[in-house]
RNA sequence: CGGGGUGUGGCGCAGUUGGCUAGCGCAUCUGGUUUGGGACCAGAGGGUCGAAAGUUCGAGUCUUUUCACCCCGACCA
């Protein structure tokens, strides 16, 4: 595990890649361009959907389930988002198979095709609108605000473990409001929730901004994003929340009667994350022993290991470590002996360090004599031997310790690698190099793509709460006027 | 779709100008000794070399065809 990979080096993806394969998060499946989600990755992700979750009921959202499967015509409404996602689907033809006339393996019944064809979601907007439809006749039926968590499919060219799958599992929100102020806010609000999960929870700190007109959403009229800067410089978008305006409600023909009894179409919003989060906590806090998990996402928080030569030793170990696994359970604290026998100490430190628990305590003959244990953090990879009286909160209060120590970290690296840059030369080399920079910008799709062609940097987002810049400048490649910086960078 | 590459036990690889019984590391199984940072020793099992056809006394190695996968592009809210 000594292998020479520091996050900044070129080969950033094969460690990334080995990562995720050695910590057990998943694996390629057989599938092109799928992936297995294996049991430990799983239970971070669902970490991510319980705290999500939570935090979308408590702003009045609730779940439910929207079909797999659309129906092509429902593409066809809306011009602008078909031509978003036209190239990568999956579309079902048939509903049959048949046993090979030849008599080798199963055919598809040529007999079997259907009338129209079902698209399998590459996002649900279509079909929850035209469901919508059906629910919405008066301004007393708003706001609709519905969530579902579920998987969606996009044919993409190349794939990436978590990054970019062919399959993936996400959330996506729906709103339907009876003003364009009402929605605008909701979209705000949601944005900010993520925000606060992916810098409270996940220790990730994000941009929070506004997507540039090319790089929005197809068919949101606003698209909200949160930025976060890999270890490798690059940018990932992290999340997203679209204010939709009444492009779908026209297209859908959702309209409702207003308090004064007139018609209007409903305002909407959608909002997103993905599994792609589990690539972000990844190459955010990973370094070359394995994964770093912060606490708060942690599905065990704090693993016992036990150290002995006789099986006397090993019950009397054994026997405290349960103790103290109370005591921590009784705090809150999620907590595994690791009690196989037939294993080394030396390896299930490297185990799960791999996996980034954040907390070790590692127990032997020596401690049970001494009344100690030692106590080791992931983040720092430091070691202390401390006494067992008070080891349950001590333990509670590195948990927070670390939590915190892994977002300052990730926030220093960041706001070391973001710099203000007014020239098209420097910006042309000093991107390459993986950093954020803040630059003037005209505010043209001609220039925003002028500028990717040139150095494929995209403006990531027009910052809201942090790097914010509102000043006079000229644009970085078109030197027009400009009257903000935005953030731009190489991303994944 | 363009450029490059790789297919050999579960995984990672070696296999010279064709040559005899296809090898190594990891993993697995058995026994023993070990256990405070990925243990060691001894033994065992497991592959017909991506597929098809051809050349040859003889093919993992040469030829042709084909399939699959990977990387770089194109693509990607």
């Amino acid at each position: 595990m000594a292998k020479e990979v520091t996050p900044r080096s070129d080969n950033y993806s094969q460690w990334y890649n080995d990562l995720a394969l050695k910590a057990d998060l998943a694996e390629q499946s057989a599938v092109r361009g799928c992936m297995v989600i294996k049991p430990y990755g799983y239970a971070i992700w669902e970490k991510m959907q319980g705290t999500l979750d939570a935090a979308f009921k408590r702003t009045g959202v609730q779940n439910a389930y929207f079909p797999l499967f659309i129906p092509k015509s429902f593409f066809s409404r809306e011009a602008e988002h078909v031509a978003g996602f036209a190239k990568e689907c999956a579309v079902v033809t048939h509903h049959r198979l048949m046993n090979n006339p030849d008599g080798k393996g199963v055919v598809v019944d040529p007999e079997a095709k259907l009338e129209e064809e079902l698209i399998v979601r590459p996002t649900s907007e279509t079909i929850i609108w035209s469901t919508y439809k059906n629910w919405i006749t008066s301004w007393r039926d708003l706001p609709i605000l519905c969530n579902q968590w579920c998987n969606v499919v996009r044919w993409e060219m190349r794939t990436r473990l978590f990054l970019r799958t062919a399959e993936f599992l996400w959330q996506e929100g729906h709103t339907a409001h009876a003003t364009a102020e009402e929605a605008e806010a909701k979209a705000n609000e949601m944005v900010q929730v993520y925000a606060d999960f992916a810098r409270n929870v996940m220790a990730l700190p994000v941009i929070v901004g506004h997507k540039s007109p090319g790089e929005r959403f197809a068919g949101a009229l606003d698209t909200l994003t949160i930025e976060a800067m890999m270890q490798d410089g690059k940018a990932l978008q992290a999340g997203t929340s679209h204010f939709l305006g009444q492009n779908f409600a026209k297209s859908f023909d959702v309209q409702f009667t207003n308090k004064e009894g007139r018609q209007e179409y409903v305002w909407a919003t959608s909002w997103g994350v993905s599994t792609r989060l589990m690539g972000a906590l990844i190459m955010a806090h990973g370094d070359d022993n394995g994964l770093v998990l912060p606490p708060r996402l942690a599905p065990i928080q704090v693993v016992m290991v036990p150290i002995y030569k006789t099986d006397e030793q090993r019950n009397a170990v054994l026997d405290k470590m349960y103790e103290i696994k109370q005591a921590l359970e009784a705090l809150g604290h999620s907590v595994k002996v690791d009690d196989r026998d037939t294993l080394r100490p030396g390896f299930k430190f490297a185990e799960w360090e791999l996996k980034g628990v954040p907390v070790r305590l590692a127990m032997g003959a020596r401690d049970l004599e001494a009344g100690t244990v030692e106590v080791a953090r992931r983040d720092t990879l430091t070691k202390e031997t401390m006494p067992l009286a008070g080891i349950a909160e001590h333990i509670s209060a590195l948990l927070e310790d670390i939590q915190q120590s892994i977002y300052a970290k990730a926030l220093a690296f960041r706001d070391a690698n973001v710099e203000k840059c007014d020239s098209w030369e420097e910006f042309q080399q000093k991107i390459q190099t993986g950093k954020f920079l803040l630059c003037h910008w005209d505010g043209t799709i001609e220039t925003e793509q002028a500028i990717k062609e040139a150095t494929k940097a995209t403006i990531r987002c027009i910052p809201m709460d942090s790097y914010v810049c509102e000043e006079e400048g000229r644009d970085i490649f078109s030197g027009k006027p400009s009257k903000r910086r935005v953030v731009f960078a190489i991303s994944y």
